[in-house]
DNA sequence: AATGAACGCAACCGCGACTTA
DNA sequence: TTAAGTCGCGGTTGCGTTCAT
């Protein structure tokens, strides 16, 4: 009992990293990777336990760490996440980029102490400015999944809990695409994609032509108090806009069109559609860095006043 | 200036999941 | 099938720093 099996062996180092202990375990990991990291700390000359090498790496010594303090953003993403899937750290930082889980873990915890010992001011800090009409769709984790598992009714206007989206959602699973393959199938391609083309296709030029691309969609689904929900396992949401008819600015975006869209560019197979509104609720919003996010939202913000 | 409390963060621990022989 | 080894996650601890009195 006690230690870890990989941390039996004797005169195993404890406690912080020197920098000599830092610069062989980079030297190490840069130059042979890890493919198994009881291995390591014996490879690198390191008298430590393969345990507490990963936990350096991941946690510190990665190169694509990111450090400092969290931007707004992400603290707002943060807070979401955390009403819907609580303390699922992990869960939570695939959401940031270069955050740690263990990073998150403490700032939270950090916060809640601020929480517990000024409510009001925590509270008001826990809606960044910019964000603070975004409410997450489920305010606790059993709701969340209780509607995961279809155990619950189909949400309708007449349940504050369950409000409709303002418009249609679909959702489609890319993690089928994560292993990446040539023709661009991960979600950060994805995304890339879907922010390039959305640019693209929705200017003053043309926007009378196209369907709401599904991003401004999603941008009006933020500005319109709906922020789409999230489920493990879902690769992806585009939350597409089917607008009032007539208007060739709100022209339905259809599923068949969306679906042969999203299939032409061979973002993942097999597509799993599931229409949201009135049937069910899912997916989970797309993995895109704050400074994205940002962009689009700068970039369509200016479109969408013209629709509304 | 001294000192104790509070905070922030790196690291450790235990456990469950997964892998492999 | 199962047991040992390993990984990854969430909870927790310990310690250096900052803050308040």
């Amino acid at each position: 009992m006690g230690h870890h099996s990989c941390c039996n062996q004797q005169k195993v180092k404890r406690g912080l990293w020197s920098p000599e202990e830092d610069e062989k375990l980079i030297r190490y990991i840069t130059t042979y990777g890890y493919g198994c990291w009881s291995e390591v700390p014996e490879k690198a000359g390191l008298q430590r336990c393969g345990k507490s090498c990963r936990l350096r790496w991941i946690n510190y010594l990665r190169p694509d760490i990111r450090r400092g303090r969290f931007t707004p953003e992400e603290e707002k993403l943060i807070i979401n996440l955390h009403e819907i899937v609580g303390n699922r750290w992990a869960h939570i930082a695939s959401h940031l980029p270069g955050r740690t889980d263990n990073e998150i873990k403490n700032y939270w915890n950090s916060w809640i102490k601020k929480k517990i010992h000024k409510p009001g001011k925590a509270a008001q800090s826990a809606t960044p400015s910019g964000f603070d009409h975004v409410q997450p769709v489920f305010s606790t984790a059993d709701q969340f999944d209780a509607i995961l598992h279809h155990n619950l009714p189909k949400p309708s206007a007449a349940d504050p809990m369950f409000p409709p989206p303002p418009c249609p959602l679909f959702m489609f699973d890319v993690s089928a695409g994560d292993s990446g393959s040539a023709s661009g199938s991960s979600k950060e391609e994805f995304v890339q994609e879907v922010a390039t083309l959305t640019s693209d296709l929705w200017n003053p030029t043309n926007q009378q032509d196209q369907a709401m691309p599904p991003f401004l969609a999603f941008t009006a689904c933020m500005e319109s108090n709906y922020l789409p929900p999230l489920v493990d396992g879902m690769g992806g949401m585009v939350p597409c806009c089917v607008g009032e008819d007539g208007e060739a600015s709100r022209q339905p975006f259809e599923k068949q069109e969306l679906s042969e869209w999203v299939d032409s560019r061979q973002y993942s197979s097999p597509l799993i559609w599931d229409q949201v509104a009135g049937t069910s609720l899912g997916g989970e919003a797309l993995p895109t860095a704050p400074s994205t996010m940002d962009a689009m939202i700068t970039s369509f913000s200016s479109s969408l006043s013209r629709i509304n």
